[in-house]
DNA sequence: TTACCTGCAAACAGTTTGCAGGCCG
DNA sequence: CGGCCTGCAAACTGTTTGCAGGTAA
């Protein structure tokens, strides 16, 4: 399997851009977080690396990153996009707890079944979904 | 079961709120269409049955009827919120068409436990979800 | 009468875009 | 060199809010 990485630089030289200081800055700062960074905490860390860097650049690249697809864009409810790893992880869904914030990354192979069954129960193919939980954690109940 | 307009009409009043003639249209076009309008179609639509109502009114409504329990908030991964009825119909899930829009409200019982399920096996306990299933329906398919 | 409401416009937050200069290939 | 890139600021979109006047109870 390619390196997420290489897939991206692929994606470059196969549609005449450019292999730029500030892209693979955002890039790497993507690629150490595991987690699902909005565009203003990823603009933040990438600060840190590179002051001169614009906010532009950042949702300009990570439109890059979705269409090479090594970025995938989430959205958990708040009006702000946040962005997670989709080359090389499996499709999963998200477990969110409304206390703590804590995010947990969640599938099921039988919700995934029942999930294409349901749709071709109505006559669709799926291409993707999203499934979203919002609970609350163990943590917090105990804590409460 | 009481009538959503009812439901609305308590919340009214166990807020000391008032019946004002902009809220009770807004009420009336939201209750009239079953589908899911977004804040400017509701405004298209109230608008011509009264000109004179501003738009953040109806902004300022739909949230009261969220409150109230007769509306829920959804988001189908544009950036729009819409708006759907929630008092009195059972909670559901979506399937979306990506060719025509087209939006049928599903419900798996059996998804639904595995969910909870799901959930409980990571030590959370379910308040709500949100599953959105896109694809393409039948009609596309055939009429490509 | 007294809150609460309303329309308007300004304010906001997140995101996109036009532009003039800069840099990759 | 030429076209793609960048930072900046202005523009945009969806939504919220302050205000002065209006209205339900």
């Amino acid at each position: 399997m390619k390196e997420p990485i290489q897939v991206f630089a692929d994606y470059i030289a196969k549609n005449n851009l450019k292999v730029t200081p500030q892209r693979m800055l955002i890039v790497e700062v993507f690629l150490k977080d595991e987690g699902h960074l909005t565009t203003e905490e990823l603009y933040e860390r990438v600060k840190k690396a590179d002051p001169s860097v614009g906010q532009a650049t950042v949702y300009r690249t990570m439109k890059l990153l979705c269409d090479s697809g090594i970025a995938k864009e989430v959205h958990f409810g708040d009006g702000v996009a946040r962005y997670e790893q989709s080359y090389g992880s499996k499709h999963h869904d998200h477990l969110i707890c409304e206390r703590c914030g804590k995010n947990l990354e969640v599938i099921d192979d039988q919700i995934e079944r029942l999930q294409d069954e349901l749709a071709a129960k109505h006559g669709f193919v799926l291409t993707s979904h999203r499934m979203y939980l919002y609970g609350v954690c163990s943590d917090c109940r105990s804590g409460k």
